[in-house]
DNA sequence: CATCCAATCTTGACAGCGTCAAGTTAGCCC
DNA sequence: GGGCTAACTTGACGCTGTCAAGATTGGATG
């Protein structure tokens, strides 16, 4: 897919770093997380098996790496959500929540990288992940009272829940599901779009 | 914590399996999956180091039993949900809600097993614990149609959504809040409540 | 009670993994 | 051109999951 072509072949490969990222993405787009060792990377770069030392740490500052271009590409799902509410709000949101569940269902080991309890827990991320993530949340943040202020959503809900919480538990709704989707516990794909809809319809209050 | 101590000493352990559950529930719970593994687990119950061969097929099948004990904890955890409603319905939903919760929260690691892509992706969940898992969704689907029949949720919610989605969308919700909170992604300790009250308002459509 | 079987457990071995130390190469600046 | 430093390689270590072959045993069968 990406080039794991190098020509050059000289000892020094040039931009390692960056066909190590797109290598991974690769490997891990295709055969998971399970089969995404430093030696196969680097052999499929065509360098040896400890040259990667030289631009990460470590494997997790790789996989750190690796979920902050996800962290980035969200950044940009977000960015690209109109804000124009010349539309109907169900209608608009409705677009978006279609456009984050294809972001992580598309790509599910990518999004359980970039979510899941291998970078999070103790074993700290990135600062600069954290970063990046942060952002990204901002920005939806700010999606969502960019809704709440053009009087889109229900003023009862405004009044009754501070708009950080509005979004955490949005997003934590939207995350839940794209992750039993994902994981293929309780919801498969044909229900996810009825599934969605209900906790749509939950927050918009409709009756 | 569990008895390690295997005093029998005799050829035959007895009754490895639980052992080896027992154990794995302990070094899950105290140093994380990444230190689970069957080497040190068979030193720690006192037999070789293939001896679990003839208990699981794999190590993917011990952790399915694994993940399958947490499953019918979570089970009893909704058999314990009251349902009568004498009380408020609000006030039932949230001593259920921070259970839930809780349950997860304190044995993070367990809980990420037994939700985990570890399990569930393309490498099988042994069939066994495929029924213990779908069990437990069963069980609280009942529930929640029962909240529903008992007019204790809103009747516009009953007509718009059906009752399975209702109880996949909640459960989402919830799960999504405790993953968040778990992973230590978005959500910390101190606002889970306030954030589960706010999706809690919003399927209740209280104004 | 003796015998045998099948289940259980052990030992040895293999390939794969992440990681480090020591040595090699090459681009770059003075 | 000389030398410094970053990039890269090779060898090695301990850890992992898993299998094959052999040892041990409890229990059923005669």
């Amino acid at each position: 897919m990406t080039q794991t072509t190098t020509q050059p072949t000289s000892y020094h490969h040039g931009d390692l770093r960056s066909a190590l990222l797109a290598a991974a993405n690769d490997i891990l787009q295709q055969d998971g997380i399970d089969s995404l060792s430093l030696r196969k990377l680097s052999e499929r770069v065509g360098v040896s098996r400890s040259a990667p030392y030289h631009h990460f740490k470590d494997k997790h500052a790789l996989l750190c790496a690796l979920a902050e271009q996800g962290f980035k590409e969200l950044d940009h799902l977000l960015a690209a959500t109109p804000l124009r509410m010349n539309e109907n709000v169900a209608t608009e949101l409705r677009h978006f929540i279609s456009n984050y569940i294809a972001f992580a269902t598309q790509h599910p080991e990518r999004y359980e990288l970039m979510f899941g309890r291998t970078i999070w827990k103790t074993s700290q991320p990135t600062e600069s992940l954290k970063q990046t993530a942060y952002k990204a949340f901002e920005h939806y943040a700010k999606m969502v009272n960019h809704f709440m202020a053009e009087r889109k959503l229900p003023s009862t809900t405004a009044s009754v829940t501070a708009p950080l919480r509005l979004a955490q538990a949005s997003w934590a709704t939207l995350h839940g599901l794209c992750r039993l989707q994902i994981d293929g516990v309780y919801i498969n794909m044909e229900d996810i779009t009825e599934v969605s809809e209900a906790a749509l319809q939950a927050i918009l209050k409709l009756d």
